[in-house]
DNA sequence: ATGCCCCCGGTTCGGGGA
């Protein structure tokens, strides 16, 4: 089963580039971010004609989350389960089998960005990265395979950002951040890319301005965080930089992953 | 130090992104 994550930066802009993935990529799940429209906005049609069902959860003009795939989902769920009346649309969850009798978990989620540090902006991030753990020790108690998916807005340590020293003090690599993302990770899960890469400066996004993505100045911040159960399945894993080169591309490009059956 | 660029809508600027 292929499972990828893309903050696409509005999904009605990037259709063109997002059907090209699927028939480029051929994943059996897409996690997106930022699809920035409502519900009933969703390209759902364009997405069916090739062979994906979508599962939404939107607002207008900001965040937004969605999960495509070729089987059903079931067992749908919006929003964090701890949310409270916080009616920002930055996770949903749905359950898929894996064709071979087993199912994962897959969940699509937005981090807040958090900037500028020490506001209330980064509060929220901190404290929705820290439901977002609470959250995660319910779904280990389940024993099953689940990934965690998505544009999480950190950059886990200085060997993710092409420039450490000017971003230190940004919202996506304050040690606050990367505290609350490391307690995440030390509940039991497993950063996918890093089973099977270790070279440093590998990025999943480059700013819009200044270049960054033609001299390769970018951030790690779009992660696979694998359950114990998916991590003992996971086969591959890779960042796919062909979308970001495209003309009008996301400021991000999709991370995927395969889990054995 | 600031802005560069991009997307959205209360559109022709400001908010948000990261």
């Amino acid at each position: 089963m292929k499972i990828a994550s893309w903050n696409v930066n509005s999904v009605k802009v990037r259709l063109p580039h997002l059907l090209d993935f699927l028939k480029n990529a051929q994943p059996d799940v897409v996690c997106l971010q930022e699809t920035k429209c409502l519900d009933d906005e969703f390209p759902r049609l364009e997405l069916q004609a090739v062979g994906y069902r979508t599962e939404a959860l939107g607002q207008r003009a900001y965040n937004g989350v969605a999960l495509l795939s070729r089987e059903p989902a079931r067992e749908v769920a919006r929003g964090l389960p701890n949310s409270g009346d916080d009616d920002q649309a930055r996770y949903i969850a749905a359950t898929f089998g894996d064709g071979n009798g087993g199912e994962v978990r897959v969940a699509s989620l937005y981090v807040p960005n958090g900037n500028p540090a020490g506001t209330d902006k980064f509060a929220y991030k901190l404290q929705w990265l820290a439901r977002l753990a609470a959250h995660t020790e319910d779904l280990l108690a389940r024993e099953m395979p689940f990934v965690l998916a998505g544009d999480y807005n950190v950059c886990p340590t200085d060997e993710d950002v092409y420039d450490p020293v000017a971003w230190r003090d940004d919202a996506l690599c304050r040690i606050e951040a990367r505290s609350r993302f490391r307690a995440l990770v030390h509940l039991g899960l497993t950063d996918a890319y890093r089973v099977f890469h270790r070279e440093p400066h590998r990025y999943t996004f480059w700013d819009y301005q200044a270049g960054r993505w033609n001299r390769d100045e970018g951030l790690r911040i779009d992660h696979l965080l694998l359950s114990p159960q998916a991590a003992d399945r996971v086969a591959a894993c890779d960042i796919d930089k062909a979308p970001r080169a495209k003309e009008r591309a996301s400021d991000h490009t999709p991370i995927w992953c395969e889990l054995a059956v």
